[in-house]
Parts: C-alpha cells; sequence; structure tokens
DNA sequence: TACGGTTGCGCAATCGGTTGCAGGTGAGGG
DNA sequence: CCCTCACCTGCAACCGATTGCGCAACCGTA
C-alpha cells in the first residue's frame, strides 16, 4: 500500500489548482500558460484564450509565495501604527488600506501599542514577508533606527508631529509625510485669543514628542501675542482619557477661560467629567481638541478642533511606497496642512468676551 | 566586463542575507543551519549555538516566502471586515491582530466596503496568499458562497446577526462566532417598558439582514408585553450618520415617547440633530442605541446602549482560525451575550413615566 | 527544392528554505 | 584491534511559478 494511498478521500481537503493543470487543461507548457495569463504578446492569441479559459474553468488562483520567490515582488505592503482603535489611526489605516487595494496591493497590518519590542517585531515581520513597502505611523522606534532596519527606498514615517524629526529646511524630507502640528496649534490659539480668552490652559496628553510640540506652540503663541499671564499646564494621568476625573477636578478648581487639549479623545473626555463637577461648556469655559476625530462634530457641544486630514495621511503614504516600487525611488515627502474648526465649544467664549 | 560588475556599488543595496549566509558563517551546511534555528534535537547543542550566533550576527531574517512555498503554512490570517474606520470594527480588527500577534501570526486586513466586488476580490487574495485562517466579518456575501470559496476548516464567519445563517438549535455552528442580537434588543425594550414608555420607534440602519432582526425584536417585544400602540418606523436614508437631519425632523413631528436606533452611531447623530430641532433628550424622548461604542459612554446625555462585546469577537475569531490549524478541525463555534448599559438617555424617560 | 526569417512554444534553471534519506564520524565494548 | 551502534551532518529533491534561451514549424521567395 503506497503512503500516498490509504482510505480515498473524497476528492482531498480541496487539493489546490496549480498553474500546471491550466497548462495541461490547455494542452500547452506551463511557460506558455503562465506567459498567456501574463498577457505576454509573444503568445498568439487563439493560446492565450485556451489558456484563460482553462484558468477560470478550474478557478485557478496563482500561489502568492511561489510567484513572489521567484519575481522577488510581494505585492504587499506593511503598515504599523499604534492602535487600531482609536479613530485617527482608524482613518489612517482604511485610507492606506483602501489605496494599496485599488493599487493592487495586500496589506499586513501590524498594531505596536507604543511598544519597542512590539515594533521591531513589526519590523521583524515585515521583512520576514518581504513586504514591497513599509509605513510607520508615528513609532516610539527613532527614524534612525527605523531606517537602519527597513531599506528607506521602501520606507514611509507618517509623522504626525514633524518637530521630532530632524527638520531642515527646505522641501520636506523624502518618505516622510507630515502634518504642521504647530501652525494648526497656532490657529487655535489666535482663535482663542480673538475670543477674547487671556487666561488659556493646556492639558496634556500620553504621547511626549507630539505633546511637546503643541504644549510649546500654545506656549509660544500666547508669548507672540503679548499674553503676560503664564500658560498653566495640566499633566495628565497615562489613562487620562478612560479616567479623567480626576484631571477635571484639578481643571475645574483652576477654572481658565479656555483649554486646549492634547487631542480630540481627552477633550471629549474632559468635557463629560467637568459636566459632572458642573462646569458648563463653552460658558464658564472654552475648550479645543486636536485631530478632528468624527464624534468632534457631533458631541454636545460641539467641539473646535484643529483636524488633521487623516485620510489623506494614509492615502499619500500608500501611494508614495507604491510609487517607490514602481519608479526605484522614494518620492519627495509631504508637509499636510491643518485646519481648525469652529464650533461651539469656544462660541461662548467668543460670546462672553469677544463682543461686549 | 561581466554583467554582474559594473561600477562597484558600495555594498548593493543590502543584499538581503540568505541562510546560506548563516550556515557559511557557522561553517555548516544550509540543511544543519536549518535544523538548528529550528531547534531540532538531532543537532547537537553545541551547533546549534554557533548557527544561532552567527543568525544573529548577520541579522539573519528568513524569507516567508520561501519557506511557506515548500511547508505550505504561512502563519498569516486573513481579515475581511466592512470598514476600519467604524469604531466596531475598529475593535474587532484590534483584538483580532493582537491575539494573532501573540500567537505568532500575521495578519492582512481587506475592507470589503459592503461591496459584492470587493469582498470577492478579499477571498481572492487570502486565497493566493495561502492565508491559513480567514475570518469575515459581516459580509454581504452568503454563507455559502464563502464557505465555497474558502475551505470551511479554515474560515470563522463573525456574524453579528445570527438570524441571517441558517440556525439549527443545539450548539452554535462551528466557524461561526455569534451575537445575541435577539436577546439584546429585548433587554432595552424592556428597560424602556419598565421606566414606563408605550410609544416606541424604531430608527432603520442601513445594514439590511441586522437592521431586520433588530426591528422584528423591537416589534415582537412590544407586542409580547401587550402594548397594542403599533410600533413606527424610521426609514433612515443611506447616509443617515452623515446627514441625519431629515430623519430627526421626521422624529421631531412624531416625537414618540422613546426611540431604539439601529446603532449608536445613528442614535448620537440623531441625538446631534434633534438639538438643533429643540428636542431635550431624555426630557422630550428617551434614546438607547446599539453597539457600546467608547462614545456613547462620554456623550451629553451619555447614551443607553446594548453593548457587543466586540474585542471579544475578535479575539475569540482569531483564536479559533489558529486552533484550527492546528488541530485540523474548526472549534465550535459561540454565541456570545450581550449587555444593556443604561445611561441618561433613558434616564429621563425612567423618571417621567416610572415614578409616579 | 532550398533557404532566411518569423512566430510560437517548451526545456530547464531559478528563487530560498525544508526535509527524507543516507553516509560519515566517533565512542565504547568484546 | 576491530566491530557495532549511536549520533550528527550533508546531499539532493521539493514546493509552484517565472523567464532566458533555443528550437521547431511554417511562411514566402528565389
Amino acid at each position: 500500500m503506497p503512503s500516498n494511498g490509504g482510505p480515498i478521500r473524497k476528492d482531498g481537503p480541496r487539493r489546490r489548482v496549480l498553474l500546471r493543470d491550466v497548462a495541461m487543461l490547455a494542452k500547452v507548457s506551463d511557460s506558455t500558460a503562465s506567459r498567456a495569463l501574463a498577457d505576454d504578446q509573444r503568445i498568439s492569441a487563439a493560446t492565450r484564450e485556451t489558456v484563460k479559459a482553462a484558468a477560470a474553468e478550474l478557478r485557478y488562483v496563482p500561489d502568492a509565495a511561489a510567484r513572489s520567490l521567484r519575481v522577488r515582488r510581494t505585492r504587499t505592503l506593511g503598515l504599523l501604527l499604534p492602535d487600531l482603535r482609536d479613530p485617527v489611526h482608524g482613518q489612517v489605516a482604511s485610507a492606506f488600506e483602501q489605496e494599496a487595494r485599488q493599487q493592487g496591493y495586500s496589506v499586513m497590518v501590524v498594531a505596536g501599542e507604543r511598544d519597542l519590542v512590539r515594533e521591531r517585531l513589526a519590523l521583524r515581520i515585515f521583512t520576514e514577508h518581504a513586504s514591497d513597502g513599509v509605513a510607520i505611523v508615528s513609532s516610539v522606534l527613532s527614524p534612525r533606527e527605523l531606517r537602519e532596519r527597513i531599506d528607506p527606498d521602501r520606507l514611509v514615517l507618517v509623522w504626525p508631529d514633524h518637530h521630532s524629526l530632524p527638520r531642515r529646511s527646505g522641501p520636506p524630507i523624502r518618505g516622510v509625510i507630515q502634518t504642521d502640528d504647530a501652525s494648526g496649534m497656532r490657529s487655535a490659539v489666535d482663535h482663542l485669543l480673538d475670543a477674547g480668552c487671556r487666561r488659556i490652559a493646556y492639558a496634556e496628553g500620553g504621547v511626549r514628542a507630539s505633546n511637546a510640540i503643541r504644549a510649546e506652540t500654545v506656549a509660544a503663541t500666547l508669548r507672540d501675542r503679548g499674553i503676560r499671564t503664564p500658560m498653566r499646564t495640566f499633566a495628565a494621568p497615562v489613562d487620562a482619557w478612560r479616567n479623567p476625573g480626576d484631571l477635571a477636578a484639578e481643571i475645574a478648581a483652576d477654572l481658565p477661560e479656555a483649554l486646549v487639549c492634547y487631542d480630540d479623545q481627552l477633550a471629549l473626555g474632559l468635557m463629560d467629567a467637568l459636566r459632572n463637577l458642573g462646569v458648563r461648556i463653552p460658558d464658564d469655559m472654552g475648550i479645543v481638541g486636536f485631530d478632528g476625530i468624527p464624534f468632534a462634530a457631533i458631541s454636545n457641544p460641539r467641539l473646535t478642533t484643529v483636524a488633521v486630514p487623516s485620510a489623506e495621511m494614509g492615502r499619500v503614504a500608500a501611494s508614495s511606497l507604491i510609487q517607490a516600487v514602481h519608479e526605484g525611488a522614494m518620492p519627495d515627502g509631504v508637509l499636510l496642512p491643518l485646519e481648525l474648526v469652529v464650533r461651539e465649544s469656544t462660541r461662548g467664549a467668543a460670546i462672553r468676551e469677544g463682543q461686549p
């Protein structure tokens, strides 16, 4: 009894259809079948049709592993981001995947959870699977280490905070997609000042580098506009968004005229906690978020925020990588502008002071 | 001049390190190197150490394509879901990816956008890449077609709506992860009735099958509890969440005592639009959502909702697939319970009628 | 009929690991 | 001193598709 004998299974567990099977059915060689499916002009139109018909009949699906082993291309992109749950990264991931898919690429996604070890593991995974390109969204690894582990010609850094990268003047660094956080934050503070607020505070978020640039910009803008009142900073515990009660109490005790928050999630969480404490927004205090997540538009009150073009970031990241694959070199980076969206959460401030 | 000569590049564009290189450095054959790295006991401990040291020194990363071509395993899972942007699927994807990663698997994710063609394309992609397992979240394709295109032994259906599947009594169908939408919805309606509401309406959502079961359950519960007032249904336009103004106007005109919504996003959108129209929630009308997305907990008023264990769904989906890979057969499915979370958006209703 | 030029197709090598099988080496016992 | 038996290690085939190169068949023409 041959080892492959044994009890005859109905059909085996669905044996994979190989190119060889297609070739046999079409009565041509493997190579001809391969070329026919690739629409190689050296194969006669008639043969091509025959092969394609055979492939369709057998529902042939080529094996990506075998192909990419030979052609050294996987048509796969790697995406590393901190967390798939938060709205901003969800948007980025969604746009990235959509753009990739439309251009015929698949996406392997890893959530690094802002953890060094996990992020390094992700890079290893991308290398193992020989991703044609890799996009890193706001990593805790240094750009230097990233470029060392992944060929810079197939690497895109989606870096919300452009100060954490060495910034040379001139055009954006190749392969870096940035947002102009400073300008965005500046416009938010300008808005508050124009509305007559003077005592402006800042509520910190958990991500160090991008928090720093935002906080500094708020302070700098106040200085530039000649405000003498020092900016108070409220330090957020790590799980501030999940449990903003203590932070809110601190803020309520001080009650600045306006509060600029690290991001929308923090702002919305604080709005909720402050409501518990009887602080009315915007009447007692104005509040500004950052990111422009969808829920900021329908919160009560609706949240003024600095909108980040997250979908655009994901889209550009994917298309840059794909372009790099095809042209052999990474296109220039971009610096995306942010946009202040004024809503109810600062309207009261405007009314209170701005319209005497 | 040999063709591979030419100007000497500094190092080539980082030639990939092969197993062969490791073997040479360790002065053993490829096969020994391979076995050593796999901790094959037939290789002496000393040799294993040498090889591992060589691999570490060269920063060897095996080529997944080559390996899986041979072993017929990719350590990759496919995940098909409608949209990465919405909070529920973000949760599912996040938990799925995390569980997979912890067990040493990578995730290839495709957003099908509730489109037949794109979903079929996704399945093809998973087949090409020979995913060891595939999870489908709430597809527009029929379970029948799915099982035909993907080997059922490596397929998990994450199906929020368990009525759209042939439901036999007894244990859940293997490879199907369901939520008990009917019970969940029933508890929500019970809550409203207990609070004294009688004129209860339902606001439709865009997804046909799961919408149907939810609407029917509301109506059935009302009947069962002896309510004669017919349930009014508000039909939502497709983009109801993005533009719920018209729907809100219709609802405001009728103003039921309580409104049960297809999901949280619709509920929150309606709350916003109703606020514009001067409808106070919960005083003028109670409102209930479905899903338990994070923002439902901090909206103003906070939203009563039927919470779906989305993270659990993703986690179980991944672990079922991995178990199926290892054991050769798909484990039994599960029917996950939902939980009513009562918050402010129905408290007013309770006060108004429930405490005479 | 013979010959040059196309055109269409197939042979076989190749990508990089993994693994069945066989062979070599060393130690220990008679 | 030789033989046996483990114990390690290496050879070579294999996974499935792609592709450089060469050959066969067929055309028209001299």
